[in-house]
DNA sequence: TAACCAAATGCAAGAGCTTACATTTCTATT
DNA sequence: AATAGAAATGTAAGCTCTTGCATTTGGTTA
């Protein structure tokens, strides 16, 4: 539609450096093999061509990509950001391209997007947590793509993962909390159908209740999607159906700055009337005031790990081990005893 | 190297299903032109078979990828997040598929993501400010690849652009500084050699200086590179330098909402020893305390728009309009009249 | 029932690249 | 100066699809 005037292929640069196709291939691949003087005569030629080699024919005849492709659930916000930074300068010291693709938490679009990636030749795959149909993972095998998962880690899995235990790190957050005289707990957390994060930051602080003899039951939990508006409203409807609450953990910090932000407009004195707990410390946390407590996860670690990872496994077929990263806890502001 | 058993090919699911390639070809393609009964029998084999379309073969036999590429300076942070997703959702409610590379800020790795996107099939590119050789121009021209700048716009450029005026916006809001009493201006940037952004930015306050009668030269400049660290950093420098300093504009939000954390820490009273004022408008804008004064960026519609152009030139083949959209001034809690 | 036409399917020629293998061109050695 | 062996280059097959054109199928009509 758009293209008139044909684009240069290898044959028409090897036509203007007068060799064949496969010297300027070599050129392109193996500099070293060819001589020096050819090579300047071919690449004289590709400069006045404006030649740029067609990847769909080169990955086709050469079977490999040197692409990664990572799919993450959005890119709305920096929750992702920085753990994909990480990730794709890992892929780019070494040669390798990454692509990105988002779904927006949505399973069918995630579907999508692992084939189209699939099918644009991705060598290997970064996934976001455990959580999705069998089926996927059988079309990953039959195609033979690597897949590795972050964001999450679960050794029970056979499938490897580079991440950090939700649910542990939850926990020790939750316990603290309790520590500190919390009993009426409450959580604002994304859906946990799909998500197996969120689920699994549910559970932890279900453990760390129990772990206290208290009941499970006595977590209120509101979901809510994705958003600091959205974190701002499910604050409001915690705080309207169990006022009761003194302490709010947020399956983010997306939806804590929302809270947080909500919480003062409600007159609410954070931390002394009541606390608010993020995941993730990413930017945000720290930016907003009261800085926010939260659980920091090791992005960049996780994105460098896993590329090497993939690399690896690629260059030299070494398996990928799974590795379990740690969480911390980071104590700001907005964590106090319980009041009374 | 990773690939043991064979990816199974138009040609296995063809004889799976007892028929030709070019039947299975256009049952992927245009599924009513072939008999329903042919189609359950093609789409049962490529189910069973987890066939997967390649892509390459695919764009090179057809000729387009229904692919447009995507580049911009950094996924570290949320400036071009909103305006990417908007942009991503605009293309995916049309069949076509966007593919993102990220360039550090670096003029060597943007062409070289531009090649890779180019020879990837891209069949058109979103590109960020107008900045970059012409040699870049005449590649893109070469291989007939349309590109869309946007974030930036100057009608004085034949490449169409569509976003808005960085200088007028940034004018306009350093008028309003300026009446509100201030004369000793600083700005804290990016580097504005290969950011036009940046650049005309920074023009706008000269401007607004001069349109009121002071010396450009007046404003006090330092450069820095991104960062919330690196904008705390170089508010200290600025109040170092020239501590008569009332406003300190910042080149983006990043910066502002590190020159304000920096300027509490220093014990400066925001806004009333020194006002800090942004650009962009992304969410740590709003969530920053106190709440950041800045230039409101129209992510969305500048996404939404720029797809929506891009898809009608590759599908019919409309030229694409330049269009200029309008920022807007949001005046929260960082901009006061002047001391004294 | 023969003849015709549209619909469905098949055949085979590319699309632009890589690479095993064959051939040519050097270099170094005798 | 002749020649083995290495280095450089060329030849051509093959990677997986799409698509123009040819062929077959099957339903209608006379």
């Amino acid at each position: 539609m758009s293209k008139e005037q044909p684009t240069p292929t290898l044959q028409d640069v090897a036509t203007a450096a007068k060799v064949s196709t496969a010297t300027v291939s070599r050129c392109l691949n193996f500099p070293d093999q060819v001589k020096e003087k050819t090579r300047t005569k071919v690449l004289k030629a590709i400069k006045m061509l404006s030649y740029s080699p067609n990847f769909g024919a080169r990955a086709m005849a050469s079977r490999r990509t040197d692409t990664i492709g990572a799919i993450i659930p959005t890119m709305g916000n920096a929750i992702f950001a920085r753990g994909l930074q990480a990730f794709q300068d890992e892929l780019h010291q070494h040669g390798f391209t990454m692509l990105v693709a988002s779904t927006s938490y949505r399973e069918d679009i995630e579907e999508e997007q692992i084939r189209a990636l699939v099918g644009r030749g991705a060598d290997a795959l970064l996934l976001i947590g455990h959580a999705r149909s069998p089926e996927v993972y059988r079309f990953l095998d039959a195609q033979a793509v690597p897949a590795l998962v972050t964001w999450a880690f679960d050794a029970s899995l056979s499938r490897p993962s580079i991440g950090f235990d939700n649910q542990k790190a939850m926990c020790r957050m939750a316990k603290k909390v309790i520590d500190l005289g919390h009993r009426n707990l409450a959580l604002v957390s994304a859906e946990t159908i799909l998500n197996d994060r969120a689920k699994a930051r549910q559970l932890g602080i279900e453990d760390a209740l129990v772990a206290a003899n208290l009941c499970a039951k006595t977590l209120h939990i509101v979901k809510t999607t994705y958003g600091i508006e959205e974190g701002a409203t499910a604050f409001e409807q915690v705080m309207k159906a169990a006022p009761q609450t003194t302490a709010v953990f947020c399956g983010n910090d997306v939806l804590a700055v929302g809270a947080l932000r909500r919480a003062r407009e409600l007159g609410f004195k954070v931390p002394q009337d009541v606390s608010i707990i993020g995941f993730d410390d990413i930017e945000l946390a720290e930016i907003a005031y009261p800085a926010l407590t939260t659980v920091h996860v090791p992005h960049r670690e996780m994105g460098r790990r896993a590329g090497e990872a993939l690399i690896k496994l690629l260059n030299k077929g070494t398996q990928i081990e799974a590795v379990e990263l740690e969480a911390s806890l980071v104590f700001r502001d907005t964590l106090a005893p319980a009041r009374n």
